[in-house]
DNA sequence: GCGGAGGGATAGAAATTCTCGGTCTAGATG
DNA sequence: CATCTAGACCGAGAATTTCTATCCCTCCGC
């Protein structure tokens, strides 16, 4: 299987100096410096062996084949956009669905999450599970459960609780332990865990 | 213009390893280490927060997501390629068109470049020109003219000639200059122009 | 038990990308 | 005319990413 793929950064270089006809202002766009998005499209144009761009002193005229392939490239940044937000949800915008142990099931409040508004934004719902494998199949974004298990590829947050023998676990998957959901729900949990007396 | 797009080098080792269902075989077809393609997908997982693969020790199986993105994937590439294709032929199967100036025209034999196999199946036409811009605006793909002129973004290979009192220029656009059909181009020429007394 | 297959982890080498400072050109301005 | 500004280009070096090599682990077959 082979395909024929341009280095994506510097597809993404000339996608926005075509948009712009500007370095400049494509390299505000990308946050980068403008000797970057030059270098990254006479890279692409060297790999391709035809000029995308007609250099101005002052700017930048696109060739007939930039013209053809600034539409294409447009398209595939937006299916491919498309395609990943499908699977992964921007991490911003995720409602968490949370997996709690029956010990910490009951030391929660009934209606969690919905006791906190806080807490109501970053969770959809919470299941009463201690199923590692729902968040190897993505099925819940995190798991709180007794320590011990073959966590592998996942994330772990020691929770640790003063009152108790043992610590807890607060499972994620990578990339995800960091972000507002995770620290809001830790949160929750240390100070429901913290006033529950043995 | 926002767009959410992963690392195409990412996404590469995933399409490939979630094709084979192992990382070993993604690597063999990428030409790269099984660590490497091992390294890329899972930083691809960690931008996303989503697991795509479920590890087993001896191969891959996708998760839910990973199913649905691969189809997606491997439609942006097959995308992306025939984009690409379309603009940029590829270098190898590509016929150049040629311009000569009128003193070079007149010096090479009257059927250029029919008169020899290896050259025609290099060179798609001819014409007798001078103009520069015509490779700025991919109309050609080499030019032979005298020396001079602005050539600024283009390759330039210096033709001597040892009967005239000036050099030739062989000009292209970056990348092309090393390829056979330069390459082929160039040979040929040197033939005649060195064979062609005062 | 041993060997092989294949995925994971780590450190360092290699490659790529980015930044910075300077050059050049065209156009505007005084 | 001289000067300034904007923006593209160049080259060197810093920063980051990618790749490699080596070792570890689990599972499976013999």
């Amino acid at each position: 299987m082979t395909y024929r793929l341009p280095s994506l950064n510097t597809l993404r270089a000339f996608e926005a100096a075509a948009r712009h006809l500007s370095f400049k202002t494509a390299a505000d766009e990308l946050g980068v410096t403008a000797g970057a998005v030059s270098q990254q499209v006479k890279k692409l144009e060297n790999s391709l062996g035809v000029l995308l761009f007609r250099r101005l002193p002052n700017g930048l005229l696109l060739t007939s084949e930039g013209e053809t392939y600034l539409p294409a490239i447009t398209q595939v940044f937006e299916d491919l956009t498309h395609a990943t937000e499908q699977i992964a949800p921007d991490i911003n915008s995720r409602k968490f669905r949370v997996g709690l142990c029956p010990a910490v099931r009951g030391l929660l409040p009934a209606n969690w999450p919905h006791h906190n508004e806080n807490l109501r934004r970053h969770v959809r719902e919470c299941i009463e599970t201690s199923d590692i494998d729902l968040l190897f199949d993505n099925e819940l974004d995190c798991l709180i459960r007794p320590g011990g298990g073959p966590y592998r590829d996942l994330t772990l947050v020691v929770v640790t609780c003063p009152q108790r023998a043992h610590d807890l676990h607060f499972v994620c998957r990578p990339g995800t332990a960091e972000c507002a959901q995770s620290r809001a729900i830790l949160a929750d949990l240390a100070q429901h865990l913290a006033c529950c007396g043995k």
